[in-house]
DNA sequence: TCGTAATGTCAAAATTTCTAACGGAATGCA
DNA sequence: TGCATTCCGTTAGAAATTTTGACATTACGA
């Protein structure tokens, strides 16, 4: 609820601070002025198929356009694999970070993984 | 075009990384099974409201989910355990890589960790 | 007071997604 | 071989959301 207040304030601010009306910014996304001025008062839900545009016009992320500062998402690093990784790692109990830490360390340095035998 | 079908593969991917099947991360983000099948075939424009639950439930930001590596803007992880992690992770052969996950995934998912006897 | 610009609001229309049901392919087992 | 199970792709209709277009409101300068 606060949320898409929230969502919505971002995105007037975006506009106002790039000095654009409604208007412009409509024409911009490609939509109607009624649409932006919804979008703006949280009455469209998740804005949904436009946020790539929105976020491109105003020049912000869509990351930001969505969470704001609260950085809900773990926006990191490169590749969902690396991603999943680091999530699945802070999963984990003290000791289980170590031991994969560990069992990184011996597979990077260990150019033939025969074993594998766990 | 071939856009939407980046996505849709970045959600496949993702989502088999976790080793979830298409029901269990249909649960996970609260829509049918075939709604997950469309988002993976592409079918589903831009699955606009789940954006922001597919992100979370497969641990991946929003950016990356529409765009891919393609924009890929910081990339810093953390605390400098999780760097080490990824920069380990990234020098490992595929196979390997597959090995961390599979192992991270099993103790994130075990809530008593006890023994470590892997 | 008038005219204009910018914006909020609403019902109906348009668009999109979701669900449910069906079918196919692969696997395991008796 | 036959059968059950699991996982996934596809489709039509239902459901949900957004967009549009029209109208109302506020602020401001001539």
């Amino acid at each position: 609820m606060t949320d898409l207040d929230a969502q919505a304030q971002r995105i007037r601010e975006a506009r106002r601070e790039r000095g654009l009306t409604q208007e412009q910014l409509a024409a911009a996304t490609g939509v109607s002025r009624s649409a932006v001025a919804q979008w703006e008062t949280g009455r469209a839900g998740q804005i949904t198929g436009n946020l790539s545009r929105i976020a491109t016009v105003l020049g912000i992320s869509v990351e930001w356009l969505l969470y704001g500062a609260n950085k809900r998402a773990p926006s990191e690093a490169g590749t969902g694999d690396e991603l999943a990784l680091l999530r699945l790692y802070r999963e984990c109990t003290p000791a289980d970070r170590n031991f994969l830490l560990t069992t990184a360390r011996r597979l990077a340095n260990l150019p033939h993984p025969v074993g594998e035998s766990i």
